[in-house]
DNA sequence: TAGATTGTTAATCGATTAACAATC
DNA sequence: TAGATTGTTAATCGATTAACAATC
């Protein structure tokens, strides 16, 4: 009955790249497409697309292709960005203030609620219409609003420190950019690590790679 | 006599995350340390370890294990950290002044000179300690001063022709934030695609099964 | 109907893990 | 020397691709 074959990390991680083509495509009047098309496009196989895809249902239709409207709403649901999600970030340094002021979280149902940082100098600061708040008041936000996702823009020194508080004040998820991995192993936390530094190492190593070719 | 077995993407990959933890134990002191005892820390399995570390050569010793300061500077020799970079940025949004504003760059050999926006307002504004300057002058930038890596903090909407004329002018990689991957075919520039946006879904999308749990 | 293209099974490829001889 | 741990080969596992019958 209920279908519980567990989709790979993997898979899943491919889902907002789909998202990303085929709202792309939505917007530029595509009605339909086959997966020979946007495979193509998105230089990937056709058969990975279908593969991926049918993990999650028969989105399709023999002879027709996919729906491009239908298929990018569908991954929106898998994803979960048709329901509304509430976020608080934690750090209103440089990429805190950064993140808080992107405009398309909002437009895909994150909702910023609120900003802490521990530097009295801009506790009541406003950035993108939104107070900051001290640290030490996080508890008492809590009690009054259940945030469900934290955004982590701090210094690696106190990470734990205030993952673990979170955890235990019942955030559903931490968005982790402090340079350091976080891997609660409470149930119902999830955590995602970002580490844009290991990304820029990444493109040093291929530019080096480049010379010796 | 030239060792040429090219080491996969997903290896080059974990290699900031080595030299991450490494420079962590460095940092605290610690001398040496086995596949074993690293695997614990980073959970991962060991054979893994001793497997990547081999696509570069032997750098552990058998019976002891491997020096930390050495396997430290020997990955980050792979990487290209231990030779300066040259970056600019392009769009002096937030984004682009989280990243210029951000240290830790600096410290790991990637040094900005240059930021370029097209919003007359910020050009001659000052980005840790440098003067923003409009786009068009970018061509006459590149003829005085050739920076190794291009930081794109733009629209999608100007990312490929932005893309195209760095190739052109000889950039060596682009770091690509804009919502759009790049894909440049040109032989000897290199990418990296980053969309924050992906990972927050990935976040949405774990969530959402941790409640059907 | 004929043609196109999916959903899905089977084959291949690559990445991870296990095992162990080499050796410090 | 004995113990520990690597480097490396072989076994397993998972992910990708190919193929094709089902079907719109």
């Amino acid at each position: 009955m209920n279908e519980m074959k567990k989709v790979s990390l993997v898979v899943i991680r491919r889902l907002p790249r789909y998202y990303r083509y085929l709202t792309e495509l939505k917007e530029s009047g595509v009605v339909r497409i086959s997966s020979k098309a946007l495979a193509e496009k998105m230089r990937v196989t056709a058969s990975q697309i279908r593969q991926d895809l049918n993990c999650f249902g028969g989105f399709g239709q023999q002879g027709y292709g996919y729906n491009v409207s239908q298929l990018q709403t569908a991954i929106g649901d898998i994803l979960g960005l048709n329901e509304s999600h509430t976020t608080i970030i934690i750090g209103a340094g440089n990429l805190g203030r950064a993140i808080a002021n992107y405009g398309s979280f909002e437009k895909r149902g994150y909702k910023l609620i609120g900003i802490f940082d521990n530097n009295k100098d801009l506790i009541g600061q406003e950035i993108n219409k939104i107070k900051v708040s001290h640290i030490d008041t996080l508890e008492e936000f809590f009690q009054k609003q259940k945030p469900d996702i934290a955004i982590l823009t701090i210094p690696k020194e106190v990470a734990v420190e205030i993952a673990q508080k979170l955890t235990q004040l019942g955030v559903r998820g931490i968005w982790n950019f402090s340079n350091m991995d976080l891997h609660m192993s409470v149930e119902g936390v999830e955590i995602e690590n970002v580490h844009l530094s290991d990304s820029l190492m990444t493109l040093s190593y291929k530019i080096g790679q480049g010379v010796k070719k």
